[in-house]
DNA sequence: AAGCGTACAGTACATTGTACGAACCGTCCA
DNA sequence: TGGACGGTTCGTACAATGTACTGTACGCTT
């Protein structure tokens, strides 16, 4: 008879939509978000394809799943505590959490069924600024405005061709080859020649000078920062 | 014999990359990037699926395709003119036009080869701020903050499941009605109904005073703007 | 022991991208 | 006139994917 094996005493932990959902982000962040069917997910699991729809309803109920997750990887700010820092620490946490999950980042557009996760974030993100005293109108100013920026750097950033250990260098300068030939791009030249190829480059430092910008400019029409509201 | 039907005496114009992309370009516009398939682009075309691949090697080319084709529909800020107001003419044209075609947005992120429109848009962006005797560095910092600004409101508004005629009010009223049962998210409540629940909201308002607010703060840290430079 | 519900697996099918080679069709030389 | 040729389009086929439908093993209650 074909005996079960047991692949190294795994005290084989059954399974549920939690660790489903787990072995996605997985799979996802190892081989990207195309890298995610059914058939891998399963496998990773050690189960057959099929096995996974007992837990979810369809795959979209995963990728719905799996944004979530990541949302819940992203620091809170504090309700109750000074606004501007805890703006900036939430901000700064979620850029990393994006640029470990790239994938997550186009998957937010087309995903329109937040997850518990994803309403605890907007609401402490509200809650901490509503708390500062802001009035309802500049809190949706400030939502719209940290927001878009703070996804829109992710996804600017993941579209660099400049990842992984491939030097910049060598992007920049194969770049340059194929368009570049007939100077038809001086200006782009000249920025990519005089920033982007310096060794010391990193598109990543650009953020907090954005998010001072923004935090600074909001800080201009935003209550006394003492706590003290009216 | 079964005669050849020619539709309405069309004269039968050729088959081209253009009019592939063009094509490609409409069925995503109609039924999002979802619905263009090879064989969908054909029949749109009114040719067999394997004949669009004279005119691109894989679909990937396609993809590729039509966001330089969007990019090219964006207005171009003319160098040499004051920065600020082409700047955010250009803004305002990325955004209505990303608006136009959301599909591109998730696009941005996985096309990794810009085309000649994204190539000449980022020239004259970059072009735009070095005439107007910003910095290099001042330069980059203004290109990450206002593009990660332009494509993340663009995120965000996509993102928004309050599109098409379908009455914010009806959106807003089954999200509290799944979500806000047990009032775990009393500001995200408090702020839908006091501001998004509001008959005359409109997120994409919201675009102009972010917009402004980062054209104010890099102002500060422009030269004079009437063109002297030092 | 009988029955049953939970958790997984097998099989099958429609849809997708695309490789490969054949078929068409106008143009040029004989 | 005819035949060769090269550029364009099509037919067929296959592998990968999501998932519907059905089957089956196993623990628990009665």
């Amino acid at each position: 008879m074909p005996e079960p094996i047991r692949p190294t005493a795994s005290p084989r932990v059954p399974l549920s939509r939690d660790r489903v959902l787990r072995a996605a982000m997985a799979v996802a962040d190892e081989g990207g978000i195309a890298a995610l069917t059914i058939r891998t997910l399963a496998s990773a699991l050690g189960v057959k394809p099929m096995s996974v729809y007992y837990y979810v309803q369809n795959k979209d109920e995963i990728l719905d799943g799996i944004v979530d997750l990541v949302f819940s990887q992203i620091e809170l700010p504090v309700i109750g505590r000074d606004w501007q820092p805890e703006m900036r620490r939430r901000a700064q946490s979620a850029r990393l959490v994006l640029n470990d999950h790239t994938w997550a980042i186009a998957l937010l557009q087309s995903r329109l069924n937040p997850g518990p996760a994803t309403l605890r974030h907007h609401d402490a993100f509200i809650g901490t600024l509503r708390a500062a005293g802001f009035s309802v109108e500049l809190t949706a100013h400030a939502f719209a405005l940290i927001d878009s920026y703070v996804y829109g750097f992710a996804l600017s950033d993941a579209a660099l061709p400049i990842h992984g250990p491939d030097s910049v260098a060598d992007t920049a300068a194969s770049m340059m080859a194929s368009y570049f030939d007939a100077e038809e791009y001086p200006h782009l030249l000249e920025f990519t020649v005089q920033h982007v190829l310096r060794p010391d480059y990193e598109f990543t430092a650009e953020f907090d000078y954005g998010l001072d910008l923004i935090l600074d400019g909001l800080a201009k029409s935003a209550p006394e920062s003492n706590g003290e509201r009216r």
